[in-house]
DNA sequence: TTTGAGCAGATTGAATAGCAATCTCTGAAT
DNA sequence: ATTCAGAGATTGCTATTCAATCTGCTCAAA
């Protein structure tokens, strides 16, 4: 029962990751404290701590909502999640045997397995841990974590603007190519496929969409709360 | 006077970064607040925002105190701002004509013409901006913040660690064959040169040193607070 | 109808007091 | 010298309170 704030800082983010938080939902201390159960101090550094991860907006004297983020917010995180993966592809490329792949290769090869089966629910799934096997095979939990807070950013814009299909087969497909230049050791041809690959999955986000009805605190916080939430 | 605990967070950061907060130095929660004249909710606030910029550490039930960065996490520090950095540098070659680079041009002469006049301490100053340069290039906010977070810990490191003369002109030297590299599209070369570069800076920190005294809260952070401290 | 002023309620920023749990440091006993 | 116990200090958290600000509403004027 220590650290409260934090444990409510990771149910907050891990509810609006899980988009049962829409941007734009005002995050009321009042109402947080009531919900979790807790008081309102403890709240408010909860809310510090969710803040400073880029998932929620806090202007003085107007408390908190989830962000909104915008069209260039939106650019600049994909460009950052690019450059970062180019940075890491990069280092490992010199310091990686061919055989120190083959995690990425087994989830290459575990998508597509999915696909075939018309499981693509399964395959939106594990798809994107192709990028978090990269960053593991790192080593760097600076960079783990750097990155880890871009992706929980990226969340965000699923539910601002329109998924229209992203075509996951070309983004598995990018995946296997990818795997091949690291493998050859083609820096520059997999550095360019890293950056066309994030403008591929850009391109699914660029139309706005309505956004989803912010749903009531308490019951997009109770999966995430082992505390019992206040009954109001 | 609203927004007390960023504030307070700037200031101890600032201070952190000016050296002026050794590493290892305790931030207890009672003495702050008599320091900065406010409460304890305000800096318990304040340092859960220091915290998550990775500038002090905070163990449950044991408080706040300046980081103590380990080897390994200062190896971390160097490898992701190599990544980051060389992330950017491709980026930017393909989208930068040969003129777009002359303000990081002007930044290594500037340091070379310090360098000839003697004023190491001036170099040494603006010699870092170079690397600041390449993020702004980028026009990415996401980007600069992150390195910005990178550097700040990496602030951190030059107390913990003895810094051996590291050898000014071959760092800058390192600038001026980067920039025509990225000049010249060696994408190839030029990433290399940044890793190299990151590697002969971390040469000149892996040395234990005694770690400086902590000074007295009042005293370090006196210069950062526009508040009058309360004069115990 | 539209616009704007003004007021009441709600919300946030912050201080204060206080309590239980934990940590730390001192000092005594072995 | 080592170990252990206890007093004091520190932290985690709650509750309450007050001022400042914001929000939404009513109502009047153009």
């Amino acid at each position: 029962m220590t650290d409260r704030p934090r444990q409510i800082a990771q149910a907050i983010i891990a509810a609006i990751v899980a988009q049962a938080l829409p941007p734009g939902t005002k995050l009321g201390e009042r109402e947080l404290a009531e919900v979790c159960g807790t008081s309102r101090a403890v709240i408010k550094q909860a809310l510090i701590i969710v803040g400073e991860s880029g998932l929620v907006e806090t202007r003085v004297n107007r408390g908190a909502s989830v962000a909104q983020l915008g069209q260039r917010e939106a650019y600049e995180l994909f460009e950052a999640l690019s450059a970062v993966e180019q940075g890491v592809a990069f280092q490992l490329m010199q310091r990686l045997s061919a055989r120190e792949w083959d995690v990425m290769q087994a989830n290459v090869d575990e998508v597509e397995a999915a696909m075939a089966l018309g499981d693509n629910t399964h395959a939106d799934d594990i798809g994107p841990v192709f990028h978090d096997h990269l960053l593991a095979l790192s080593g760097n939990r600076a960079l783990q974590e750097i990155h880890a807070r871009l992706v929980r950013r990226m969340q965000l814009l699923r539910q601002l603007y329109v998924n229209r299909d992203y075509h996951r087969c070309r983004l598995n497909d990018d995946h296997r190519d990818l795997l091949e230049h690291l493998r050859a050791g083609r820096a520059a041809e997999a550095l360019a496929l890293i950056q066309n690959h994030y403008q591929s999955i850009a391109r699914g986000y660029d139309v706005e969409a309505p956004v989803a009805e912010p749903a009531s605190l308490a019951e997009a916080l109770a999966p995430w709360l082992e505390t019992e939430p206040a009954t109001a």
